[in-house]
DNA sequence: GCTGCGGAACGG
DNA sequence: CGTTCCGCAGCC
């Protein structure tokens, strides 16, 4: 009887919404359906998606469900912690589940089906048809299918669909649902001896093979294979390996013709295996040691710890050994780095250690890759990917047994990702998923997040100190180079302070290697006219336009407009127009010019666009094919090169002066962090810092290398205006086409919330970029206290989002929230 | 009155 | 998100 219940399946589906759905059981899979695992269903008139399972129960909703379609999973793909995990993150972030989902799963897990045309097998030419009707037959008969928007582009139409109709209900074509299955393993040809040869059969083989001459390549064929599975203890021997040992492929087709071996395509892992080895860890130092021992002991009190250690004090080698311990206990580790942290330079040092356990989870591997990482993580091999490196994605991989979390670079802006939702914090969403596991989380930094910091202050979390370099290395000579002064004396060399180029004169002269640090890519962010101060802007944004010297282009950094430079003023017809500010690539150029002997290189968005340029310009530095690096923020992270001894931060105020409340923050942990590339082996580096305000107190405190004074002077802001970590912020932009329109109702949607959280609701303000995207843009900032009921007010903020969508006027505006923005 | 477009509603 | 429905503008 029990299989003749009526069962229903909610699911999550990967489309932004908040809400599940139910569906129906079909009978014959009651006893296959179970939580966590995939199904295909029905959404909407006529597509199928994959959903996953959250619950299986016996209430009948008050529609007519819909049918499961069929099981893609005998076992769950995610665990019960994942779920809870993916519902805390829509929860606290506002995101919908669907969007979490997405997130989570790799692409090829997803499987989606798409509207396909073709011609209807009975049509017959001779009809009487339309231009375009004609066309698209025509294509048909060449195409045999075609998707919607192929369609769409063959015959220049938007909407594809009343055609369609119409040539469906005329009996030309017919609609088809292809469902895409993404992920194939990898496969590729292994050889063995057959194994119907005992030891005595083969020594007969080889016996009849040396008596004849011409059959010596065969001989020699099947002794290095029978080598090989001596050497490797395998029976499977990849063919790339014989060949590579000079066995022609000849030679083993006809070793398999006359039955002697057996190839067979396997699957692979397309990972590639890291070079095991067995390195001992290094032996800590007496500070190491020390900060070590301090972390165990820390985490017995606390499920938190912050190390907080000066760049360059070894912080990596008290990570490995802390690793080893959790995988000797059969624990798995997380290790979560910033994107651009994830170079071969640690992946490597890390592989020296634990080789094979080392699974590298991040944006770069692509969709099958990361389904081998996902399925061994999920089932917990012990031998393979016990230590997940990756970036903020990674904390969404099915994890049954996590021990610790580490967080290196805690700091880090790009934990935080914005596009598209879910608007999550790694570093934030890591303590819940540790949490959720009962693991210990590690957050190492030089330079912590305010909040960060605070909460090792207040006792919240632990906190261990490494106040010595590695090594006993000095941190750098700070010194700033003094660009008002340098402007009224004229002592400048187009955007150089004469200080600043005497120093790399003398750096190159000693043979040694250089950094320079702008935080604005392209040439000049900013063309005027002398003479009516007109700029060229933007036709769908309003910023002005950046121009790009390689292209030879002005460009806009908001979306992808680009137009060739201008030489006449569009306002008043004057040739008289000026270039202010100054980007890497105006560096770049400027300083080829005073020093042509050097080789200069550029590092960032416009030069790593390809995949591994990052990597090459790297190891051209590490190998000292470059004698200067100008970069974006992209030089400021672990990049640990012992022969650079300057380090040029060109220009500090534009970090200072920007307008966010972390502009301060992000100031001090940029320049610190680039100044921390100076001198990493025996030499003292020297770090110079141009800016036209010497006794800026933030400039201060990096020229002293004092983090906790900074923190100290800054906590107090932060106190008295209402910022983090004294309370939480969350920001509600409005988007619409019309600025009226967005005025208005963000006025409205801000008086609604001000009635409830009365004066923690600031704006609306139009942002500093006001349009984007021809979209008007404004916004509303809600200041909560921090411990106020999160949920609660999470809840209320989304009905007042509801009402206030449940008004005619405001149902074409985007409301995007961003909860605890970066 | 037809066609094509864009906005809004909705999916189970 | 993708589809569908609906109202509207432009056109003959």
């Amino acid at each position: 009887m029990d299989e003749r219940k009526t069962l229903f399946a909610d699911v999550i589906l990967p489309v932004p919404v908040h809400r599940e759905f139910t569906y129906r059981v079909p009978f014959e899979m009651n006893t296959y359906i179970r939580e966590g695992v995939r199904v295909v269903v029905p959404f909407g008139k006529s597509k199928f998606y994959t959903a996953i399972v959250t619950k299986v129960h016996e209430t009948v909703p008050s529609y007519t469900a819909k049918y499961v379609e069929y099981i893609l999973d005998e076992a769950p793909i995610i665990t019960g912690n994942q779920y809870a995990f993916w519902k805390w993150i829509a929860k606290y972030y506002m995101a919908p589940i669907g969007d979490v989902l997405n997130a989570a799963l790799p692409a090829n897990f997803k499987l989606a089906s798409e509207t396909k045309i073709q011609l209807h097998p009975d049509f017959e030419k001779g009809m009487e048809l339309a231009e375009k009707e004609e066309t698209l037959v025509e294509t048909l008969e060449i195409r045999e299918e075609l998707t919607l928007k192929e369609l769409s582009e063959i015959l220049g139409i938007k909407n594809v669909h009343p055609i369609i109709k119409r040539l469906i209900d005329k009996g030309i074509v017919i609609t088809q649902e292809e469902l895409n299955q993404k992920y194939t393993p990898k496969k590729e040809s292994f050889v063995c001896i057959n194994p119907v040869f005992t030891e005595e059969d083969l020594n007969n083989v080889l016996a009849s093979l040396e008596t004849t001459k011409s059959k010596a390549s065969q001989l020699d064929g099947l002794l290095t294979i029978l080598k090989l599975r001596l050497d490797t203890r395998q029976e499977y021997i990849a063919k790339k390996t014989v060949l590579e040992h000079g066995i022609s492929a000849s030679t083993l087709t006809t070793l398999e013709k006359n039955g002697y071996i057996l190839i067979e395509k396997l699957e692979v892992s397309r990972l590639r295996a890291l070079d095991p080895s067995e390195t001992e860890i290094k032996e800590l130092s007496e500070a190491q040691e020390t900060a070590y021992r301090e972390i165990t002991e820390s985490f017995e009190k606390h499920f938190v710890t912050l190390l907080f250690g000066v760049t360059g004090s070894g912080k990596t080698e008290i990570y490995v050994k802390l690793i080893k311990e959790q995988l000797e206990r059969g624990k798995q580790v997380l290790f979560l780095l910033p994107e651009i942290a994830l170079t071969t330079q640690l992946i490597q040092r890390l592989s020296v250690y634990f080789g094979e356990y080392i699974g590298v989870y991040h944006s770069k591997f692509n969709q099958n890759e990361r389904v081998e990482i996902w399925n061994n993580v999920l089932a917990d091999n012990p031998s393979k990917f016990r230590l997940i490196v990756g970036a903020r994605s990674s904390v969404f991989l099915p994890f049954k047994n996590l021990g610790l979390i580490i967080v290196d670079e805690e700091h880090e802006s790009s934990f935080k990702q914005y596009d598209p939702s879910p608007r999550y914090n790694a570093r934030d969403a890591a303590l819940v998923l540790a949490k959720l596991h009962n693991a210990k989380v590690l957050l190492g930094s030089a330079t912590p997040a305010m909040e960060t910091y605070f909460n090792a202050q207040s006792g919240k979390y632990g906190f261990v100190e490494l106040t010595t370099r590695f090594g006993g290395v000095q941190l750098p000579e700070i010194q700033c180079a003094d660009m008002r002064k340098a402007r009224i004396q004229k002592s400048m060399q187009s955007d150089f302070s004469s200080f600043l180029i005497d120093e790399i004169r003398e750096t190159l002269n000693k043979n040694k290697q250089i950094i320079l640090f702008q935080n604005r890519r392209g040439y000049t962010p900013l063309w005027m006219c002398e003479i009516c101060h007109w700029t060229p802007r933007c036709t769908n944004c309003d910023v002005s336009l950046t121009y790009h010297k390689q292209t030879n282009s002005l460009k806009c950094h908001y979306c992808s407009y680009v137009q060739p430079p201008v030489g006449t003023c569009a306002a008043c017809g004057s040739h008289r127009i000026k270039m202010l500010g100054f980007g890497t690539e105006k560096i770049e150029d400027d300083l080829a010019t005073i020093f042509p002997a050097a080789a200069i290189q550029r590092l960032d968005l416009d030069t790593t666009r390809n995949k591994h340029a990052y990597e090459n310009i790297l190891n051209d530095f590490g190998e000292r094919k470059i004698d200067i690096l100008i970069g974006t923020q992209m030089v400021s992270k672990g990049l640990d090169f012992k022969d650079v001894a300057l380090v040029g931060i060109l220009d500090a105020d534009l970090m200072l002066n920007r307008s966010d409340f972390r502009a301060f923050e992000r100031s001090f942990q940029l320049m610190s962090q680039v100044a921390g590339r100076a001198g990493r082996d025996h030499e003292r580096g020297k770090v110079i810092i141009q800016t036209g305000d010497v006794d800026h107190w933030v400039i201060q405190k990096v020229h002293q290398h004092d983090y906790k004074s900074f923190y100290n002077a800054e906590i107090i802001e932060r106190k008295n205006f209402f910022y983090p970590p004294f309370y939480k912020i969350i920001n509600i932009t409005l988007k619409h086409k019309d600025e009226q329109v967005v005025s208005s109702g963000a006025q409205q949607l801000a008086t609604s919330l001000r009635s409830v959280f009365k004066e923690r609701v600031l704006g609306p303000e139009f942002p500093v970029v006001r349009r984007i995207q021809n979209q008007f843009l404004k916004q509303i900032k809600l200041k909560i206290e921090r411990h106020a009921p999160d949920s609660k007010i999470k809840d209320k903020i989304s009905e007042l989002i509801d009402t206030f969508y449940s008004h005619a006027t405001h149902k074409s505006i985007r409301v995007v929230i961003d909860v605890d923005p970066a």
